[in-house]
DNA sequence: CGAACACTTCGGCGGCCGCCGAACCATCAC
DNA sequence: GTGATGGTTCGGCGGCCGCCGAAGTGTTCG
């Protein structure tokens, strides 16, 4: 009677390249959504490159990391959307700052601009994105109360703002995708990803450091108090 | 430069629970959204009692399960719907039949059983499942265009099916499953789960075997093609 | 061309972890 | 009470896997 799930072994393999945390870091780290070179990813995770070598190869095989080879560098991100928000779940599922609190100023103000605002992959996360998607939601543009979708209000938003959206992917319009520091879920999915790109495109916000947390820039704040009503305190 | 991101180790530690093959058999075992004991469960993994003991010992403690001890059996389900959540979605990153071919006629027919229809977690899949989602979004029920919400005449729906839907829980009225025998989401959320609840209350449906198929009574057929216009061909 | 650089491969070391059986503890049946 | 059954704890064994440094391959730059 060993009659174990025949999915078993491969849900175990799956999650056990997760299951690492040198890992674990970089697949947190390439959720910024750009490519990252293998030396980047081993001294961000703090290890000797030939051991990040060894990680990369088993993301890569198992799918989860895409690769790309440039000369003598190898870069390397996440396969697709839905690795991403794989992640993303998983690390949602930890709930907000279970770690450990930060013991340098330097990690302080890092940590509190990553929860002004950030990027999620290909999305705005962070109070920033909370703040749309709450905007979004109180002018009826999009619908929480029954699920997760756009309107047809909002559908004419997105076309008027001159984000256009590509409706023939397979991938969702709308999704939500839980903000693990808000605690409240975003707007993610294929309407979430151009209305990021337009921000970046159009100088709304700028990214700061080298990961994943953005700025809103005084154009940003008149956009978005024009277009959605968002004013300042929001975005503390 | 070891920046490395503080919830990398609680990932990898989240993840590692599920990176074993005899706990990755447990959880997906408890997908039928049941209470199993400890014994039922080292026979299902063909593995020990003292070492599923030990198993069961580090989920509770990771807090993807949840125990209740009555007598001399130790119960366990899986915590909550986010729980169940996060392991199909990891199952559904694996592909359909990824996994070997069925060796026996007894495993084929019980695989056809389960495709044909059965539980996940605690709404209904299979091609059940897309037949009952799909027949709510060709009336217009549910809309999957813009994201995945049910309309205003699909709360009427439920209102006048007499099912019941719990508006004031946190947990999103619809969401998409994907299905990974189907390729297509079907309907989770608190929507899914109060119609999956109905169709067994009602006698739609029947568990059969012990695990989580699920089989559509005649009863069930009226219903189906009355309520929702779903012909037998649909369920094949 | 040779030096610097990015990455990979390979041995080898060490630790972690899943497995079992045996002993133990609790509950239930009689 | 005695015995059967379900579950847990404990040692100990074995394998897997992440880590490193050293050596090797290919690329870029002067």
């Amino acid at each position: 009677m060993t009659g174990k799930d025949p999915q078993a072994p491969q849900l175990a393999r799956l999650a056990g390249l997760i299951a690492d945390e040198t890992r674990a870091a970089c697949l947190l780290a390439l959720l910024d959504g750009r490519a990252w070179t293998a030396g980047e990813l081993a001294r961000h995770a703090g290890v000797a490159a030939s051991t990040l070598s060894e990680h990369l190869g088993k993301l890569v095989a198992g799918g989860l990391l895409a690769e790309e080879r440039q000369g003598r560098h190898r870069y390397v991100r996440l396969a697709d959307a839905r690795v991403a928000q794989l992640v993303e779940d998983l690390a949602a599922q930890l709930g907000p700052d279970t770690g450990r609190r930060p013991r340098t100023l330097r990690e302080s103000s890092a940590g509190s601009a990553m929860a002004r605002g950030r990027t999620c992959y290909d999305h705005l996360a962070g109070r920033l994105g909370i703040a749309i998607t709450e905007a979004l939601t109180v002018r009826e543009l999009l619908t929480q109360d029954t699920g997760f979708a756009l309107t047809d209000a909002g559908l004419g938003w997105f076309d008027s703002a001159g984000i256009a959206l590509d409706r023939t992917s397979r991938r969702p319009l709308a999704r939500a995708c839980l903000d693990w520091t808000e605690r409240r879920p975003h707007l993610a999915g294929v309407a979430g990803a151009a209305l990021c790109r337009h921000a970046l495109d159009a100088g709304w916000c700028v990214r700061i450091g080298s990961e994943r947390a953005v700025k809103v820039t005084s154009a940003g704040e008149r956009a978005l108090s024009e277009l959605l009503g968002i004013g300042a305190a929001a975005l503390g």
